[in-house]
DNA sequence: AAAGATTGAAGGGTCAATCTTT
DNA sequence: AAAGATTGACCCTTCAATCTTT
């Protein structure tokens, strides 16, 4: 598929993706200012139950960012009284993160808005259209985290 | 084709897109990491030329962020000695930003680099799979892009 | 030695205020 | 008054170093 004259450029694909997430990212930006959470506070906050605690790490690797990201952003939300460290009986090494029922009820609210938000905006396809992109996007989703540890990049991986 | 039991949750189709937009830009960020680049950076880069001059206003507006941002990333192009400030000459309170020789190298060698990437990433669909995503992105980008100025939000817009 | 987690220093981006020009 | 651009203060995230436990 790479050489093709009837081919997208690899360039202009990236590019339409890349503004769609800018574009939908603005968008969440929009719902979330209204609850002074940022887009990874919230992230973390969708990872978590109030049942069974997540490690740290386990929350890092899912949202691909730093180990120290997440320590600063789970010292807020233990501020604020939204979620709970609690240590793990088994590995003395590890903190379990669990939702406090004020934290539960907040994700709630934002979750709602924010599915509403999404609903007007990707409303924009038709149910056929939104199927076959949804099958289309999982997909590439799926072979892209195959990627993740294939090192298929010039120079090192950026991730501690 | 909100509410129908063959639909897919939007919330389930925006984790989606946003999963690869995470994986996508991790990828890129191994890639622009070996330039000392940032993706806003590299996104400026792109948008310019050596010929006709871009404003910063322009510049902000196309990558959806801060005015001052894209002050200080001329700023540090300049000092990189990739960009240049020229001072419009219709309108005074203005400057057009192109790009040097060095700069021009720079960017092509980069989005070779970058191009050569995304095609080894990307080649997980199909030709017809690809082209299909294609059109439906599109259409997708087209619209989220009419609704900008709508204000289908909770709150006010976050942009100045 | 390796893994989970945390801390300090530093860079990237945004907001609000300011300056100049229109 | 409004638009283009810049600056200072502040927040978010990351990297490197460190501590504890395995």
């Amino acid at each position: 598929m790479s050489s093709d004259l009837l081919s997208i450029p690899a360039y202009e694909q990236y590019r339409i993706i890349h503004d769609i997430y800018v574009l939908l990212d603005d968008g969440d930006q929009r719902v979330l200012n209204n609850f002074r959470l940022t887009a990874l506070q919230y992230g973390v906050l969708n990872l978590l139950d109030a049942d069974e605690g997540q490690r740290l790490t386990t929350l890092s690797d899912q949202l691909l960012c730093a180990r120290s990201t997440i320590t600063r952003i789970i010292d807020q939300l233990e501020r604020d009284g939204l979620v709970r460290r609690v240590g793990d009986a088994e590995d003395r090494r590890a903190q379990r993160v669990v939702l406090t029922p004020k934290g539960e009820a907040q994700r709630t609210q934002v979750r709602t808005l924010h599915e509403d938000s999404l609903e007007r905006r990707l409303s924009i396809l038709s149910l056929d259209e939104y199927q076959q992109l949804h099958w289309l996007l999982t997909k590439l989703r799926d072979g892209l985290r195959a990627q993740l540890d294939s090192d298929c990049y010039k120079g090192g991986s950026s991730r501690s």
